[in-house]
DNA sequence: TCCTTTGCTTGACACCGTGTAAAGTTGACA
DNA sequence: TGTCAACTTTACACGGTGTCAAGCAAAGGA
């Protein structure tokens, strides 16, 4: 798993093979089957690994400790800074999604937990009476949800060459904007 | 083309063959590489042909016509509306794009495009001083593109179950709310 | 010491989808 | 009658995933 981690981080998340990954990790290509039944079983496996090392409870707990629109300021600093740790995994996922019901399945449960992150976050701008008039906490999940995909993070950072300080900033200013009322 | 037009649209983009195009176009495999060398290719011509049969610049017009907020809410319209007609050959040249250096290239082309129409709407929102101090018309061109990306309406509209109409408005407050002072 | 288990190795192969190649058919047109 | 263009069928190479089988080496218990 710390193999397909490097790999994916360097890469970018795309054109790693199995074979590459077996390499890396100084085994032979049939041993990585024998440990993982597909590739779509390792990558999730990675993903859960880098989950527990970097420590997403931990690093999630400010947010939560929040109200109101500081909670929505934390929630988008403490997941926008989370993507880039996660974005090898996280492109290659995606990338398996079309052809692959088990990637697709495995990628949807991780954002369906950043939905929930999201739903939380808005539900603490309903709470003291800040999410704007036009919202459902529904729909404004949905946008907060979409707006922090991982999808617009990639975009802004390496088709518009935004930093990732930028990209944190410009989220919060944005999500606040649309958002709080 | 007509038939991976077709194909593309039912299936979302996904899982569309060389021979299932071929078969629905009523000839053999290899008669449609006759045509075109590559699946990038046949793609990208497609994606013209469609340009061409729906009068993409025609369906500009109205926004090209207009100036200031108008603008921003003619342009969101426009394109929004442009999305749902272009998707299936769109998530299909997404989904080459991390393998294919063509079709990478060709999608890239098309939103380059589409980044001149929002820096048109943004360019019409500074001449009337209304583009919030907060951003440069670079860094704000750079928002509006990535908010009205293909990946973004992929995700509210199937993931979050948002109607067409439903889009286009919210993406039209989206982009007044956080754009325009 | 022998036997078993565990974790690996090598090598081969099936499947899929893209793309290439070659030889043959059909119909239009000059 | 001959030629050309569009197409057909058949076959194959390639790359990547996943499967299968036989074998090997080290650890550990009886």
């Amino acid at each position: 798993m710390r193999a397909t981690w490097n790999l994916l981080e360097k890469s970018g998340g795309a054109g790693v093979r199995m074979s590459d990954i077996a390499k890396a990790a100084g085994i032979s290509r049939q041993a990585v089957y024998l440990h993982f039944p597909t590739r779509a079983e390792l990558l999730t496996s990675t993903a859960r690994y880098m989950d527990d090392v970097h420590d997403i409870d931990g690093s999630l707990a400010a947010s939560r400790a929040a109200s109101g629109v500081e909670r929505l300021d934390l929630w988008v600093e403490a997941w926008g800074n989370y993507i880039p740790k996660i974005h090898g995994v996280g492109r290659a996922l995606i990338a398996m999604r079309d052809t692959d019901e088990a990637a697709a399945a495995a990628w949807g449960d991780r954002m369906q937990a950043v939905r929930h992150g999201c739903a939380a976050a808005i539900g603490a701008l309903e709470k003291v009476d800040r999410l704007k008039a036009e919202f459902t906490s529904e729909t404004a999940t949905d946008l907060l949800w979409s707006i922090l995909s991982v999808e617009m993070w990639e975009k802004l950072r390496f088709e518009c060459g935004w930093s990732q300080e930028d990209y944190v900033l410009r989220m919060q200013r944005l999500t606040r904007n649309s958002l709080v009322g």
